[in-house]
DNA sequence: GCACGGCTCCCCCGCCCGGGGGAGAAGGAC
DNA sequence: GTCCTTCTCCCCCGGGCGGGGGAGCCGTGC
């Protein structure tokens, strides 16, 4: 699906560079479902935009002078009724202010890099509801495959970072503290085999190691603490 | 009585000493109709593991770094369908927390100086559905033992069993992904000063590693996701 | 004065962890 | 049939992690 709906997808821009202000305007603007209705240099300056205009989608920077967006999202997110939906540009995908975006409630992650096919399905895909909860979804976005175009590929690319049966379960018990021995004694197969699952719960989700990954679970709600 | 019933009692060990624990393991194990189904670091852990094992009663410690025994204690019985028996294992028979655990509904109390025969006595009583109210239950379980104890010692157990603020601030860069390396820079120290904190950390909090820490963390509402 | 705890930094050492790559068996999809 | 994914297990290898010591500095408290 290209088009959410009828209605263009609208846009509020929020950066303190204004180069990449322009840069995602004119990426945006060139799709026909896309429009940008707004722009602000820092995230100061969000929440009465986001009053005034309406947003669908704030693609909105992490540093900034006066009020970073982890702390705008924050704000937004509290104090506006129907909050638009928070897309955080970001420089670095293992920035560890993504974890805080994640927290403050962001939906989805854009890595300033990525290329212009794939920042208009992150912007649709958010607008949609979809979460890009995972810096690895970002991580796929942006990398070796061409996202010539494609909401379909994206979805694809999506799929591919959702754990299997068995990941998500090893997943669980790493949240529960175990070690690669004692998951493996648990699940009755061989540590190099849960090697394995650990290596690739790590890679779908961006972690470095196991403990951003158990951060992970207990923010994107895989786990819930109490 | 020996026996309670035909099922043996389970126990579920809560202490953020591992000596503590596995001096209970070994005596409570030895018992043909007592068995240890499980081990808490910290009171923070509790909650998920007694909705797993279903223990019949929890060994519950008072003095613990995230989460003690008294909220602890609270929150099983709050949130929990048929809650266990909670029995809370204290160093001090005068402790003023022995107060507070009656309050919030503890079935007993065990001196951690009572000897082998009277800690098992005291899980078969308070499984059977005998509560030991009152301290001076306590006091007779400890019986000559008691009356020896010095302040210099409580304060001891006090300060041990709490987080410094460093450590804390440690911890808490822990519950965001970073490496001792990274919390080296932020903190603008060495990495072996982090890495002592982190095994201060570890060794309060009962943990064996960093995500097991992180867990409690998130368990306890050290942090809190979302 | 002294003692004690917290913060800092250092040493050595073992080991688990994670990355990279490969490979076979089983099952489903086309 | 082929292709693909999943799950399983194996290799080598470096580096971070955690344990065990010790040590100096600097506060507070006795």
């Amino acid at each position: 699906m290209i088009y959410a709906g009828l209605m263009p997808v609208s846009v509020l821009l929020v950066d303190d560079e204004p180069l990449v202000r322009a840069g995602l305007r004119a990426v945006l603007e060139a799709q026909p479902d896309l429009r940008v209705v707004g722009e602000a240099a820092d995230g100061a300056a969000v929440i009465p935009l986001v009053r005034e205009l309406r947003p669908d989608v704030v693609a909105m920077d992490v540093r900034m002078p006066l009020l970073d967006g982890i702390e705008a999202t924050r704000a937004v997110l509290r104090t506006v009724q129907n909050p638009p939906k928070i897309l955080v540009v970001t420089t670095f995908e293992n920035d560890e202010y993504v974890y805080e975006a994640l927290r403050a409630g962001a939906d989805g992650f854009l890595l300033k890099r990525a290329r212009p096919a794939e920042i208009v399905n992150a912007v649709r895909l958010v607008a949609e509801g979809e979460s890009l909860l995972f810096p690895a979804a970002v991580r796929r976005l942006a990398g070796e495959h061409g996202g010539r175009h494609g909401n379909a590929e994206a979805r694809a690319v999506l799929d591919r970072a959702a754990l299997t049966e068995r990941e998500a379960e090893v997943l669980g018990l790493m949240t529960r503290g175990l070690s690669n021995a004692e998951i493996a004694a648990r699940l009755v197969v061989g540590t190099e085999t849960v090697k394995s699952h650990v290596s690739a719960v790590l890679g779908k989700l961006g972690a470095r190691d196991r403990t951003q990954a158990v951060i992970l679970a207990y923010e994107s709600g895989f786990v819930a603490p109490g």
